[in-house]
Formats: C-alpha cells, sequence, structure tokens
DNA sequence: ATAGAATAATTTAACATTAAAGTATCTAAA
DNA sequence: TTTAGATACTTTAATGTTAAATTATTCTAT
C-alpha cells in the first residue's frame, strides 16, 4: 500500500509506522511460507496443524476463532487436509452438531518435523533486532493489536 | 497463529514478538477495511486505486510490483473495477504489448472521497503510541521488512 | 413440553491469490 | 534479417476468503 499522503506532522507519523509495520509483516510471512511450501501446505493449513499440535483437538468454530478467520473458509481447509489424511473429523461425544478435529499420526508426524525449522527461521529474522529492541517492539505492538 | 513452542529464551523472546506483530497488523487492517466495505471495495481494490491517486497511471506490471501481488491477479482486479468504470485500459503509446491503467473520473472521486477518513482511521489507531513511541516502531519495523 | 432463539457446521456465490501455461510483442545477437 | 530469448499481459486451475443462506441440533423461556 504504497502512500504518499500530505498531511501533517501526526498523520505522516502513523503513515509511516503503519507502512513499514505492514512491509515487515508481509516480508516476514513471505519468508515463513518458504519452510513449509515443499510440503505442499498453504499457510491456512499449516496454521491449522500448528494450532491442533500446540492446542490439542478442537472443534472447527475453535479453529475458526483462534485462527481468526470465518467458519466457512474452516471448512475447505479441514476439506483439503482431509483428504490428504493430515486431519480427521470425529463426532463430538455430547453434542451432536459438533465435530472434533484432531491430526492423524501422520499429520503430527509431518506438523513435528515442520516446526523446528520454522521457528529458527523466524528467530534468524527476528535476529536483524536486540533482545532489547525485540521487547520493545512486542511491547509496542502488543498496544496496538488491542487497539479498539 | 498461537503458538505455545517450548524454546529457549532466544526462541520465545523471538516468537513472542512475532506474534504480537502479526496480530497487530491483522487488527490495523481489519479496522481500516471498514472504512471501505461500504462502497463495496475489496482492500486489494481499494489499494490500486490509491496507487493510482498518488502516483499516477502506470502498467499492470507496475501495479503488481508496487502492491507485492502476482500479475494473474492484478489482472481480475483492473477488471472488477473497470467493470465498475472506476479505472480503464488505454493502450501504451510505443509497447503494443503493455497497456496503461489510470482513474476514471469517477474512480478519481471515489478515491479522493475515501482517503481522508482512511487516514483518520489509520492516525486514531496509531495513536495508542506516542509520537517517540510511533518512530521507534517505524524504526524497528523497517529494519524488520528489509531483512533477508 | 414446546416454540423460538441460539449455536455448529456446511454450502453457495463472488472475489482474491498464486503458479503455470499461453499469446503477442519487443529486443538483441548472430 | 532472422531467430532466440525476454517482456507484458491474459487465461486457467486450484485453493483461500468472506458473507449470506441452509440444515441440524441444542438451549431456554414460557
Amino acid at each position: 500500500m504504497p502512500t504518499k499522503y500530505p498531511g501533517d506532522a501526526d498523520e505522516v507519523r502513523a503513515l509511516n509506522a503503519y507502512i513499514c509495520l505492514l512491509r515487515a509483516t508481509e516480508s516476514l510471512l513471505a519468508k515463513s511460507a518458504q519452510n513449509f511450501r515443499g510440503s505442499r501446505l498453504t499457510a491456512s493449513q499449516f496454521a491449522m496443524l500448528e494450532c491442533l499440535l500446540f492446542q490439542g483437538p478442537m472443534k472447527p468454530s475453535e479453529l475458526a476463532g483462534k485462527m481468526l478467520k470465518s467458519g466457512g473458509n474452516i471448512t475447505m481447509v479441514i476439506d483439503n487436509l482431509e483428504k490428504r489424511k493430515l486431519v480427521q473429523r470425529t463426532p463430538h461425544a455430547s453434542d451432536r452438531r459438533a465435530i472434533i478435529i484432531s491430526l492423524t499420526a501422520a499429520g503430527n508426524k509431518l506438523i513435528e518435523s515442520l516446526m523446528p525449522p520454522q521457528v529458527a527461521c523466524i528467530k534468524d529474522q527476528m535476529a536483524v533486532l536486540t533482545p532489547g529492541e525485540l521487547e520493545t517492539l512486542r511491547q509496542l505492538t502488543r498496544r496496538l493489536g488491542t487497539a479498539q
């Protein structure tokens, strides 16, 4: 989003920070995506497997909430992972409306093999900043993320 | 992307900053998108109109470069904006392979009306940080964005 | 106990996104 | 000058994304 907006000092400061923030995120995501491209996983598919690995089996609606995506989308991502037998649907014990998504053995093996390189990649990219700068970045972006 | 990865101090620091950065960006983008949703513009369509407003008519390949999107995608975004007569294709003066995309009068009017609220929205959201913090954020994210 | 509201997942339609293949045009080297 | 490669845009196929509508089930107030 290239913006050369002729505004006052406050606007220029806000827009400059905004644009750098967006570009940094784009850059980090693009680089991270290279790690799992070889496994023919999309970003959403990787995120779902990661979510199931660290937080255990859950309902599609819970996945949607954690991944910040719409429900219809989640259904399709599950469909595509299920075709490859990386996740499975099982009926919910007490609520017949609901289902539980869990990793298969193959899915668990795949995502566990992908996590260490993924973490290393993020660590490498963030290493252009010092530990103190990383902490500052965390605090600043944390406040932005919860902004109303 | 919820990650509870059991790693060393460096990894935890990098991952925490990374996650906050991604969430902040998601939050900002979601809020900004509300400004042009009433005009039935998608984020890509808005970005293209904004690009043409501030940087003038250009070729699809230039739009792809500035918007960091693939060429095939640009063709479709142009198609959809052209259907609504917000942009137009004209032949390139000297290169018959190329075309030039420009705003129509209606497109110019629309994007000009949308920019002030958009800028105000970003300014408001960034206002949870002080001017000094914004400058710090800009510098830190600028370095991350250009990381190899 | 039952009607209405809420919830859970899916389906559908429209648009977005990428990668790969295709077509047309241009450029530069032999 | 001709040809090979590069460039510019489009098309196609597969997946992703959202919003809205649909179906099935559960919850809740009467």
